[in-house]
DNA sequence: TTTGTAAAGATAGTATTACTATCTTTCATG
DNA sequence: CATGAAAGATAGTAATACTATCTTTACAAA
């Protein structure tokens, strides 16, 4: 069974799909690279052109801006995610078991996805890790989140609250417990690999270390009776 | 009694010392003010010359580059703070009571330090709180972190984690937990106020909330029995 | 077969950014 | 009064972040 795994995006993240065209292609699959490779402030579009083979200007036709390419391509990841967190709890009746199994989809290493040809999500995910916040820590965000720029954030945000909702449904801070749970398992990473002192993974640098440090956080604070 | 406030800041910061002359000060003074007008990624040397009424290359001779500057603001802020929940939980016995004052401190508007007259507490508290955590997601977080660049955050994260430690002494997370303190603090006051839906404060924008969702958070995974 | 049109390639140009270099002036100190 | 450090003034460069325009390619409808 081959499968083709297509990820519809907000129009005002782009000005050519890139989906629908070999160059479009090559810039997603190349900018990860690049990202990747040296980081996001070392990132030009000249630089990708380079990579790529062709100009400048050829770029400038699907994305506005390098930031407005990094909101496409966190948007896109976040939709991956909701995705994998969607079919990867289907069938699960119990919240816990769900939940649990979204901070492990969160939390650890993610394995290229080989229904999508032109994204490598193993690197895109570090690039969400070290990247990811740039897209609205900015003084654009309030214009940018009403272009619903980030709604696919947003919107895995909002399922895992609702899953701890069901966890516990007097619980008074779900949306919050689901932000800190997403920011955390990338952060807690972040800092395991090149802050290691900011955490207590620094030892064995285990990221299953990070899945039980946020498993406890998340149950304490659901079954918690004070 | 009128006390003077200095901070002793790592000599790698900077490439002369702010602190010790009009300019360096004014440099600290207006650098603070802009980025909070304008963002990081708009603040310019070039900007910061004209609104002081120096030259560029007068800036250079302080600082290597506006990457360093936001460094050097940021382990400012957190040696301030580190000073502050020093300072307000002094004499405090009860651990609990200790960690709700950093919690405090950590989560609600600072105010305006007059001890030291170049650096507005407030503003740069707001600055850090949507440009902190650019200041070690680069690639050169590993050079820069050997050159002690982020000790006060670390110091910060290590005192947090030793009340932690008192509080109760079998938890196996603190430092991971100190430093999900200190990053959701500043989080989910950005979400509060620039995406509301990722946080349960968006109706009442009351920070006051926020301090009730990480004392919960914090306290049920300190009194949990599994 | 011609013609229209959209994407992509090629080339050029500009304002701003992120610096570096150098020379002069100011000013406190011995 | 000499001198040395800080600051001011000016200039210059490479890279960045775009914009504009003109040409070629390709495929599709008339």
């Amino acid at each position: 069974m081959e499968i083709q795994l297509q990820i519809k995006m907000n129009e005002k993240l782009f000005l050519r799909d890139p989906e629908q065209s070999e160059l479009g292609k090559k810039i997603i699959l190349h900018s990860i690279q690049l990202i990747h490779l040296n980081g996001f402030e070392a990132f030009t579009f000249k630089k990708l052109a380079e990579a790529i083979g062709t100009t400048e200007a050829g770029i400038y036709r699907y994305f506005e801006n390098k930031h407005r390419l990094l909101i496409y391509l966190t948007a896109w990841y976040w939709s991956w995610l909701e995705y994998q967190v969607c079919f990867q709890t289907n069938n699960i009746k119990d919240p816990v078991v769900k939940l649990k199994m979204v901070i492990h989809l969160l939390a650890t290493t993610v394995e290229d996805d080989s229904r999508t040809s032109y994204v490598n999500e193993s690197i895109l995910h570090q690039i969400i890790i070290t990247e990811g916040s740039k897209a609205y820590l900015t003084k654009r965000v309030s214009e940018d989140n009403k272009d619903h720029l980030f709604k696919p954030y947003k919107d895995l945000c909002a399922v895992i609250g609702n899953m701890i909702l069901e966890c516990n449904p007097h619980y008074k801070y779900p949306k919050s417990l689901a932000s800190t749970i997403i920011e955390m398992a990338h952060f807690q990473h972040f800092f395991m690999n090149n802050l290691p002192s900011l955490t207590d993974f620094g030892k064995n640098k285990d990221e299953a270390e990070i899945v039980l440090f946020l498993e406890d956080l998340v149950f304490s604070s659901l079954h918690s009776t004070h």
